[in-house]
DNA sequence: AGCACGCCGACT
DNA sequence: GTCGGCGTGCTC
């Protein structure tokens, strides 16, 4: 007779916060790490075995048999099991929500194809490091701490990546190279292939079915060899037996923060890895997230930098003040094109997105009205007629003229369409291409990639989707339109946020043998973000950034918890809202910022509005989500504030 | 998430 | 008198 055993399992379909697990019999063979199948209430559920015993636990009444034990898949690796933990306990998430993250769906069916034999190309060899890069690539592979790999736009990163992925395969490790959602993907996997041959990419467009192949892929195959995955935010939860890196690119692009459901970010989640178990850590990026240079500071990572460019100079950039100029662009910037043009080189000309809520800007200082209690500028409610403050609610009339200069104050908002119009009648001959949200389809980017490699298009007009990660022989000139609009945005981090789409906007121009052009168009020539990026000085905008951080309490110096609710009627909405809002400030030990109503005033019918707190311990921002009302949901490490 | 239990409003 | 609304609680 076959003996029983009871384990605990991990209840994937179970929504509480309390961090339960269940109890069920099993009468065969069954292991820590099992993906099985469990009664759960009415219904069956996926479970994860987390502990077996032989006896019966005790206090526990009615244990049911496990309804089967999903065989086809191998055992989770032991890091995703201590990761799951982890992310409950760090985002106060249920297994639900943990579970639904981690495996991919339709995990119950057995797979009906087999499993694609690997594609056996002849590897390339790598090529040789300058001396730079030897040291970069040195630094990283002799430190036990996670590394930052700060390298300029153009400086050669990805060719460390991939002598550092060649070490971890080297040693039989597995190694995911994240990437942010962008289109260049393709660009670097291809890349990897051409070196590495077999490469699992994890694409964002890929079907329920085929990231479920592709997550057996890995299980299976990383027991026996090491294993290259390549893909956005979502790649980390690949499963890897013998993991042993993990990249992650552009570590300052916020789309490596999950904006929906478990609202994780994978920096947090790879630091945490690397932290526990033997993994390495590296993160890249010309323009470091202030928290990470923070980080870097207090010595939590080790800083590799890469100062040169690899085929050519810094592109020469030049600031010219709007005050100076009407209409979209200035002569300089006119003239600039003209002569690009005539020499049968390339143009991108950046018109940062159009906020949501306009602001109230000087015509003559270019500075936005801003909040006294916040340094965040203010945003006009066109129904109440009023300035508002996203963090406080601080409201106020529109002042008549500027509180800094006494300047004339104007309403910002400016179209993408405008300028390409205003482009094809000062260069008919031109031809333009737009990208911006509207038409960033998969197939339109892969064109427009396609036609600015070969020069079909002369001038490209988008916004900051196209500022990231292109590489283009022939582009000679960047135009940044409009600088102000981004630094307008009210949010704690619409400086960083400048300085970073700045600087990497630049970095597009001038990658290969000539010398590259910008032109930034402000009306705020002094402000530090531009200054910064213009002179291609991070330190002197970290520095300042990092203060400002401080005097207004922001991270690094605090954790943040957007906390928000929604009802379908507009008055109960605000009245939950203060209700919660007076409750949480008898609390001392954190600080809570308004009620205010959310960016989106209304989301699918009901009134939304939003409470921020902060607070010095991660701790006590856990206490007030698990002292939240029936209806209200939680967002730690909130990457904007509006 | 589901599904049950349970306590207040307009109906045959 | 009941049918049914969805607020609260439970799932080994």
């Amino acid at each position: 007779m076959k003996q029983l055993v009871f384990v605990r399992v991990d209840v994937a379909n179970f929504t509480g916060l309390d961090g339960k697990t269940f109890w069920y019999s099993c009468d065969s063979a069954i292991q820590r790490g099992q993906v099985c199948e469990v009664p759960f209430g009415k219904r069956a559920s996926l479970g994860v075995v987390l502990e077996t015993q032989i006896g019966a636990p005790k206090g526990v009444p009615g244990i049911k048999p496990i309804h089967k034990i999903y065989g086809h898949i191998p055992l989770l690796p032991e890091y995703l099991l201590t990761t799951a933990e982890w992310l409950k306990q760090y985002y106060l998430a249920s297994p639900y929500a943990v579970w639904t993250t981690l495996l991919p769906s339709g995990l119950r069916a057995k797979p009906r194809k087999t499993l694609d034999l690997p594609t056996t190309t002849q590897p390339k060899p790598l090529n040789k490091l300058n001396t730079e890069q030897q040291a970069a690539l040195k630094t990283i592979i002799n430190t036990k701490k996670p590394s930052l790999l700060e390298g300029i736009t153009g400086s050669g990163k990805t060719e460390v990546y991939l002598h550092l992925i060649k070490q971890a395969i080297e040693q039989n490790s597995s190694a995911i190279l994240l990437v942010p959602e962008i289109m260049l993907t393709t660009q670097l996997a291809e890349r990897l292939q051409t070196h590495f041959g077999d490469v699992c990419i994890v694409h964002s467009g890929l079907s329920v079915s085929e990231r479920k192949r592709l997550w057996l892929n890995c299980i299976t195959q990383s027991q026996s060899k090491p294993l290259i995955v390549v893909g956005p935010r979502s790649a980390l939860w690949m499963p890897l037996h013998n993991l042993g890196l993990i990249i992650i690119d552009e570590e300052h692009e916020p789309s490596y923060k999950q904006e929906s459901f478990l609202r994780y970010n994978a920096l947090h989640v790879a630091g945490h890895i690397a932290q526990t178990k033997p993994v390495r850590l590296v993160l890249g990026t010309a323009t470091p997230q202030v928290t990470t240079s923070y980080l870097a500071e207090k010595n939590y990572f080790t800083v590799a930098t890469l100062h040169k460019r690899h085929n050519s100079s810094l592109p020469t950039i030049k600031i010219v003040d709007k005050n100076e100029f009407n209409g979209l662009l200035s002569p300089e910037l006119t003239s600039a094109i003209t002569k690009t043009l005539a020499d049968h080189k390339q143009v991108l000309l950046l018109l940062n997105r159009r906020g949501s809520a306009s602001s109230l800007i000087c015509q003559s200082c270019g500075k936005a009205t801003r909040c006294p209690n916040c340094d965040i500028a203010l945003s006009f409610h066109g129904d109440i007629a009023r300035l508002l403050c996203h963090y406080c609610g601080y409201k106020a009339l529109p002042p008549t003229s500027c509180t800094h200069c006494g300047g004339e104050l104007t309403f910002v908002g400016s179209g993408t369409q405008k300028l390409v119009s205003e482009i094809t009648s000062t260069w008919p001959e031109a031809n333009v291409a737009r990208l911006d949200r509207d038409n960033a389809t998969w197939e339109n980017m892969q064109t427009l990639f396609r036609e600015l490699q070969d020069g079909t298009v002369d001038i490209v007009v988008g916004t900051q989707m196209i500022s990231r990660g292109l590489d283009i022989a022939g582009l000679r000139l960047v135009g940044i339109v409009d600088a102000d609009s981004s630094l307008a945005v009210p949010d704690f981090a619409s400086s960083e946020r400048t300085y970073q789409l700045l600087a990497q906007t630049a970095g597009r121009a001038g990658r290969r043998t000539e010398l590259g052009t910008v032109i930034i168009q402000t009306r705020n020539p002094q402000q530090v973000a531009i200054v910064a990026a213009a002179t291609h000085n991070y330190s002197l905008f970290y520095q300042h950034e990092l203060t400002t951080r401080k005097q207004y309490a922001y991270p690094p110096f605090v954790y943040l918890l957007k906390l928000w609710y929604a009802h379908a009627n507009p008055n109960l909405a605000e009245q939950h809202s203060a209700e919660l809002t007076k409750t949480l400030k008898n609390n001392r030990a954190i600080r809570v910022l308004g009620p205010t109503p959310a960016l989106q005033k209304r989301q699918s019918g009901k009134y939304v509005w939003q409470v921020i707190v902060k607070a010095k311990s991660r701790q006590e921002l856990a206490r007030v989500v698990q002292i939240l009302p029936r209806g209200w949901q939680a967002e730690f490490d909130p990457i904007s504030v509006i």
